[in-house]
DNA sequence: GTGAAAGCGCTAACAC
DNA sequence: GTGTTAGCGCTTTCAC
């Protein structure tokens, strides 16, 4: 390949040495490697292949700086590791690869305050379109932060677009793309009531979020259509994670016998699920038998569950996709949008009538 | 909060703005900013309120450019939805957050090309440290790839990691920082022969790839350390992920009466256990009354699998950080260096003694 | 202690 | 067609 065979000072190579090796100017580098030029094909070709010999690689830095540079987009999640917030990005990051974007995922564990540092840093690297994952705690410092970042972002010709979380404020220029959570939850608490559920409980609750209250809401809707009244309702606020759901459903099981209590569980997500899941089961109890189990997001694993798990699914690595396609589509009309995906019910095997005596 | 309010040009603040509005020069700006140069406090108050009434951030290319720049790692692999890339990345992310270093995760989807796509950006972005993360087979092309990598990346100061997959040559400046396949391999399939099975499949070989030969030498080794000929080795091609998994098990199954062919499986990973277990499932037999499973990395959901995974826990966080860490340690011995992480069994619910009749 | 000036590597006018 | 020149925003000598 012959490459590296004429590396001469330490360093990288820049387009001066370029230039000398080929006999030609500086700017006739540029011009043939940015290919926007009319150049005679001899001149380039000696270009080419000066810049071959060399393994000559541009500076990203010193043509950003000139205007010249690659669009960035940023995503920001809690964690890489679930499995949820994974396939966002992986969505975010296959449609910016498709454009030739270059794509940086951030990850702040859910400290606000890394993601305040995160969204500064992307506007120091200069990155066109920000994209902050997850349901919040919609309090009055979210609001400020995230109005504050819009501006920011915005008066060097930004975007943010917030996915899965509220904007605070109509007139912000920030795009949001969500999930119809209300919509997903009635559906699934519906199938649970059809399935002659009477006593559901909804296992993971966070009051604030935005994402968990709209489940929330939707259960109690679907509760309230079905004829039930608001008492009907049991909502545990757990919280998410696996572990949230594993203590809080152990909890519950422990309260009293159970089947006089509930005789179906509606987790918060599929991570709730699963640790419900296993605390019944350390209970003795049996998934669908005893008790009926559904979660939320059907993440890839949730059909190798035990039993494999009815959820809703939410498209996850399309949220990310639409993410960055509607922002990129019309910049203008973006401020302010509302997105809403669709969702719907995978029917898998942990929901089954309540047993007889229930 | 103040910000925002004193918004001119649109575009981006400058220093030079800083600086009229502090009534100072830029170079003082620069010099309170960074912090490295002693500046009288009340100057220094000044600056800092006019960076921050106008809403400064720092452009970064321009700072790269000089010389001044954040520091970059960047991670290359196949997809962040696969549950064990995801822990790698989140710990190299973690370990550079920890410097204060960017980090930059990219995916290949498993194609050479975009590799070497990602790996030439970095060095246009000037990454300091690129890490190149899982298994790949290894022929002249990869070879020659690796080879070029880390001499390109060398030459301009940079350093290259390869997490779980060889140096094409010892004397390349590469680190390679991986698992001890073949000790985590002989000792899982020790736990199934110490069980009592004698005929086991592997499942989930992939001719070629460094980390599944591993895998499988440390199968046959076991095999033989327990007095068994080379002919009780019974590897399955099928290469990795659950589908792969679930049409290779269902095939296995149909092929015979079971009982008579083998009584325990080792996955090649837990994606490829995850199918082989839904596969033994459908055809209607019991793990681990019928037969054993296990698998390979403990991802994070394995213990919800039916029945909870026994698994060879590989902790691939600890390998992400480890990768950034040695990188960082001692540069100059970093070429040619070796390292191996320890692996260790976890024990679940999925391997039992073989049935009597078997 | 602080300012003026040079220059990082590149692109884009503007000449010829 | 191609070279010359002027910056992009910043840090950093080098003077004062």
């Amino acid at each position: 390949m012959g490459m590296g065979s004429d590396m001469t000072s330490k360093g990288r190579v820049t387009i001066r040495e370029v230039a000398e090796r080929a006999g030609v100017s500086m700017a006739t580098v540029s011009r043939v490697l940015s290919g926007n030029h009319p150049v005679p094909a001899s001149t380039r070709a000696r270009v080419l292949r000066a810049a071959r010999d060399l393994d000559y690689v541009a500076n990203a830095h010193a043509r950003a700086l000139v205007g010249g540079g690659r669009k960035m987009v940023a995503v920001v999640l809690r964690q890489v590791t679930s499995p949820f917030y994974a396939q966002v990005a992986e969505g975010v990051e296959a449609e910016a690869a498709a454009r030739g974007w270059l794509c940086l995922v951030g990850t702040t564990g859910g400290d606000p305050g890394r993601e305040l540092e995160f969204v500064q840093l992307m506007r120091e690297e200069g990155a066109q379109l920000v994209i902050l994952v997850g349901g919040v705690v919609e309090d009055d410092a979210y609001r400020e932060r995230v109005a504050h970042y819009a501006q920011a972002l915005a008066s060097s010709g930004a975007r943010l677009v917030l996915c899965g979380r509220p904007a605070p404020d109509p007139d912000i220029p920030a795009l949001v793309v969500e999930f119809d959570n209300e919509a997903g939850a009635r559906a699934i608490t519906g199938h649970l009531l059809s399935a002659g559920h009477r006593r559901i409980v909804f296992l993971g609750g966070l009051p604030g979020n935005t994402a968990l209250d709209a489940r929330v809401a939707g259960y109690r809707a679907a509760l309230a259509e079905h004829g039930l009244g608001p008492e009907a309702a049991h909502v545990v606020d757990c919280g998410l994670g696996r572990a949230a759901g594993h203590r809080a459903m152990t909890e519950l099981l422990k309260g009293a016998e159970n089947p006089g209590r509930f005789t179906a569980v509606f987790a918060g997500d599929d991570m709730v699920a699963a640790g419900a899941l296993r605390a019944i089961a350390d209970a003795g109890l049996r998934v669908p038998a005893d008790i009926s189990v559904v979660g939320y997001n059907d993440i890839p694993l949730a059909e190798d569950f035990n039993p494999p798990l009815t959820t809703v699914r939410t498209p996850a690595e399309e949220l990310g996709r639409a993410a960055v396609r509607i922002a990129l589509r019309d910049p203008e009309h973006a401020a302010g949008a509302h997105h809403l995906l669709g969702t719907h019910i995978v029917v898998r095997d942990s929901v089954q009538p309540p047993p007889p005596g229930a």
